[in-house]
DNA sequence: TCACAACGATTACGCTTGTAAACATTGCTG
DNA sequence: CAGCAATGTTTACAAGCGTAATCGTTGTGA
């Protein structure tokens, strides 16, 4: 295979917040085109189309999504699982703010009251779904 | 008097991840001078003592840190508290990726395991306590 | 066939951030 | 008293980001 088997120097360039508003999208839509990106966040953040085309475009340059001509145009779809994005931005804020230790998180938002009765009922359920 | 007397804007500038740095050695000291929070962290960072003093006047600017001069030096201190930074870094996370759900967070660590045996028993041990 | 519309690509531009050097002031030491 | 050293202030500058306008190409409807 052509793939070279230890290039993974992977390291995942940074996704803006802008840039995350598109992902969010393609990872709804699994694949979209600019204009139907546009359609879903334009009115919500009042972007125009141009604004998407230079975020999708720098998504591409990034490695994040990858682009399949489809006619004319160009239909986008994500190239890393929303799963590990969430993961990724959620360690970096717990190794920034919590000392890397997950669980001051949570007792940081159970102290800040963040979560609500209903949260602790469900993340109760998660736990002994966990340590059965 | 010059200074508009009703400028309480409080919109809380948001302060950069190497503005946070600066900060966690305030939170940490209480009070500390340039060439202090330097010593602690330049070393890591590999900073010099320029940018140091570059950050904390930009953190003086947002409004996040006081000074008070101590003979020819200032001492800088934190305006803003720990948890409430924390907490609004929090927040942001869990709006942004979670819906604003902070029990998605906990099963997310959960489910990456992202959470230890330990976390999740001290988890448990905060979720009883504040059953109580 | 020809102007137009739909696209991606290129260029733009001001703001923030990271990282610092240069400058000005002033207490201190020889 | 004259420098020097320590300190804050001003200026710098490249990269990243938010937000677009403009340019170039090409399928399409009149």
């Amino acid at each position: 295979m052509t793939k070279s088997p230890d290039n993974n120097a992977e390291k995942p360039e940074r996704i803006s917040e802008a840039e995350h508003a598109v992902m969010e999208v393609l990872w709804d839509r699994g694949t979209a085109s600019a204009a139907q990106v546009c359609e879903v966040v334009c009115q919500k953040r009042e972007w125009s189309l141009a604004t998407v085309k230079t975020l999708l475009s720098r998504l591409v340059q990034k490695g994040a999504i990858e682009t399949r001509p489809d006619g004319r145009r160009f239909l986008y779809s994500p190239l890393i699982a929303r799963a590990e994005y969430v993961g990724g931005e959620s360690r970096r804020l717990v190794d920034r703010l919590f000392g890397g230790k997950a669980a001051s998180l949570v007792a940081h938002l159970a102290e800040t009251e963040a979560l609500s009765e209903d949260d602790l009922s469900e993340i109760e359920a998660l736990l002994k779904e966990l340590k059965q």
